[in-house]
DNA sequence: TCAATAAAAGATATTCGTATCTTTTATTGA
DNA sequence: TCAATAAAAGATACGAATATCTTTTATTGA
């Protein structure tokens, strides 16, 4: 696996898809959105489910429903997406993976280690779920393959 | 999950706990690891058989036998062994799980993914086996916990 | 040669992330 | 009111990572 898992690459992928398909209003569908990020339908649904409950993507059943953003949602940093789905120890946790590694009690690569977390935390808090929707329009970045 | 797969991070650990043991001659046993580094001792058998096989390690069977490395490993990059278990994906790998993605062809994450891979990388290939075994002895770099 | 030691190897079990399928609930428009 | 639509929710399946246990092989020293 690579820095997240998969159900978390998922996650970024479809919301970065919700917001670039509904910033100008409308809604999208599962199928729709399965179809444009490559992943599983039914899998991602009970992904989006989550997020939805937590109130990270808006949704709306029956016919027209499906899957958007709103106005907040969209300048949320994708840091947040990250955080609900697998939690906050990618930018916490021990590299060597110990219980209690901190700069008082140090594992040998923590020094190093809090300098790739802390890089990490500032890129994705600082990328909003929005901000790709003009490239994504433009088609100079990809949400699949 | 961390950054890196429970495997791996027991591997880590191990290795550098044989260096730290092992660096004056001798070996080390696996229960004697295992206990020293926190982590189950017949799963950590098998992750240190793969490495032994690999030739990151050695070992050797028998009374007064175990684990140990030899000068040429004591200097290895503990990116070989991240390698060895997780795979290269980890400096290679899109952040958002993509196939396909490249500088032509980037995701919406590419370029600053690209600066955490290789951050990653730089630390790993940077870092050695052995460079750690003098503060593991005086006790300020920690293995378990 | 033999008994003890310790890793290697093999077999099996468990857990969790991933994935699929079915049923239910909410919404819409005719 | 009704049929169609689409997400929510529930149940189940699958595979890989993690973990445990047993048997085998190699080595040592007496």
């Amino acid at each position: 696996m690579g820095m997240f898992s998969k159900t978390c690459e998922y996650a970024m992928r479809a919301v970065f898809l919700i917001a670039h398909r509904t910033a100008n209003g409308g809604r999208v569908g599962i199928k729709d959105i399965a179809a444009s990020i490559d992943s599983p339908e039914h899998f991602l649904a009970k992904i989006l489910q989550d997020l939805s409950k937590r109130g990270i993507i808006q949704s709306a059943k029956g016919p027209h429903g499906g899957f958007y953003l709103d106005k907040k949602n969209l300048e949320r940093p994708l840091a947040d997406v990250v955080e609900a789905v697998d939690g906050s120890s990618i930018f916490t946790g021990c590299g060597l993976g110990l219980e209690e590694c901190s700069s008082e009690r140090p594992c040998p690569l923590h020094n190093d280690f809090m300098k790739v977390r802390n890089q990490l935390q500032k890129i994705l808090t600082s990328v909003t779920i929005g901000q790709f929707n003009e490239e994504l329009n433009l088609g100079i970045r990809h949400l699949k393959r």
